[in-house]
DNA sequence: TTGCAGGGGTCAA
DNA sequence: TTGACCCCTGCA
C-alpha cells in the first residue's frame, strides 16, 4: 500500500481487499451513508470522513483528513495492518466461505469506539437497521459535536462525559422506546467506573462478555458485537437471526440453539470465527437465505 | 384507510 | 422456555 496525500485528504494506492460497500454495508456499522458517486460519508472519532474505493485500481481515496490523523486513527479503524488475503484463503477452504467471501471479498473489520458501540448495540435489540440509525442519530444530534462537511452538518456520537447527566426523559428523544431505560443505566454504569470498557477490552473474551453483560440490554449477541467490532476479539461470533439462518441452511440443516452454534463456530473456525460471520452475514442478507423460514 | 405482523434480542416470570 | 416489548414500516 502507498500513501499520496492530497489537498484534503489522502489517495492510498496498491491496497488490497478494501471494498466500501462491502465494509459500510456488512452490518458492523451505522452511521456511514452511501452518496450518489457511490462513496460513504460517516463520523467516526469525533471526525467526518468521506471514502470511496476503486477495486479494479486497487485505490481508495479518503476525503477530510490528514496523513497524521491516518497513522493515529484510520490505519487502525480500517484494520488495514491485517493481511485479509491469508484469513480468506485458509477460510475458503470450506466451500459455503469461499461462496460467502465471492460477494463480499472487500470486507474489513472496523476497529469502532467501545462506548459507541455499547450504546448502538443495545439499540439494535429487536429493531431495525433504519430505526437503529436514526436513533443513534438523534442521540448524536441533541447531545454530540457539530461539524461541518461540505455544506452539511454532522454530529459526533456523544462522549460519555456529555452524556452521563441526560435523563431517562431527555433520552427518550431517540424514540428507541423500551431500550432507552437501558441506554441511561449503561450511561451510567459506565460513568461511574463500575462498567470499565478500556479494562474489559483487555480480557479474555468469555471474561469480557461476562462483564458486558452486566449492562442491562445487553445480551450475548449485543455483547459479541461489541467485542468483534470494537475490541479487536476476533473469535467473538455474533448470533443473529440472519446468522442463525445461514448457518442452519448450510451447515447443521435444522432447527439448533444459539449454544450450539456458538460451538459450531468456535469449533469450524476458532480464531477467524468473527471474519467469518462477517462473511457469511452478508452474504445470507443479501441473498436473503432462509428469510422465509419462521425462526 | 385501517390493522397487523415483524424487526441486528433481552428481560422477567 | 416463553411472551412482551417501543416504535415504525411494509403490506394486505
Amino acid at each position: 500500500m502507498r500513501i499520496k496525500e492530497i489537498e484534503n485528504g489522502l489517495i492510498l494506492e496498491d491496497i488490497k481487499d478494501f471494498d466500501a460497500k462491502h465494509i459500510f454495508e456488512c452490518g458492523q456499522c451505522f452511521r456511514w451513508t452511501r452518496e450518489e458517486d457511490g462513496s460513504y460519508t460517516g463520523v467516526a472519532y469525533g471526525r467526518v470522513l468521506n471514502v470511496k474505493s476503486d477495486n479494479d485500481k486497487g485505490v481508495v481515496i479518503i476525503d477530510n483528513t490528514n496523513a497524521e490523523d491516518f497513522r493515529n486513527i484510520w490505519f487502525d479503524y480500517f484494520d488495514l495492518g491485517r493481511d485479509y488475503g491469508l484469513i480468506k484463503k485458509e477460510l475458503s477452504k470450506d466451500p459455503v466461505l469461499e461462496m460467502a467471501i465471492k460477494h463480499g471479498e472487500g470486507i474489513r473489520i472496523l476497529q469502532q469506539e467501545p462506548w459507541e458501540l455499547l450504546i448502538s448495540y443495545i439499540i439494535s435489540a429487536n429493531n431495525s437497521i433504519p430505526m437503529i440509525s436514526r436513533s443513534i442519530n438523534l442521540l448524536s444530534e441533541a447531545y454530540g459535536k457539530s461539524i461541518e462537511y461540505k455544506g452539511k452538518t454532522y454530529y459526533t456520537f456523544p462522549a460519555i462525559e456529555e452524556f452521563h447527566e441526560v435523563t431517562l426523559e431527555g433520552i427518550y428523544y431517540c424514540r428507541a422506546g423500551f431500550r432507552c431505560k437501558y441506554i441511561h443505566q449503561a450511561a451510567r454504569l459506565v460513568a461511574s467506573g463500575e462498567i470499565d470498557l478500556d479494562a474489559i477490552e483487555l480480557l479474555d473474551i468469555d471474561s469480557a462478555r461476562k462483564e458486558l453483560m452486566k449492562v442491562p440490554g445487553v445480551g450475548p449477541k449485543v455483547a459479541d458485537c461489541i467485542m468483534l467490532f470494537s475490541m479487536k476479539k476476533h473469535r467473538a461470533y455474533p448470533v443473529d437471526v440472519w446468522v442463525k439462518r445461514v448457518t442452519e441452511y448450510f451447515y447443521l440443516n435444522r432447527d439448533v440453539k444459539m449454544k450450539d452454534i456458538q460451538k459450531f463456530a468456535a469449533d469450524k473456525f476458532g480464531e477467524l470465527a468473527g471474519f467469518a460471520q462477517e462473511y457469511l452475514f452478508y452474504y445470507a442478507r443479501e441473498f436473503k437465505i432462509n428469510a422465509d423460514k419462521m425462526i
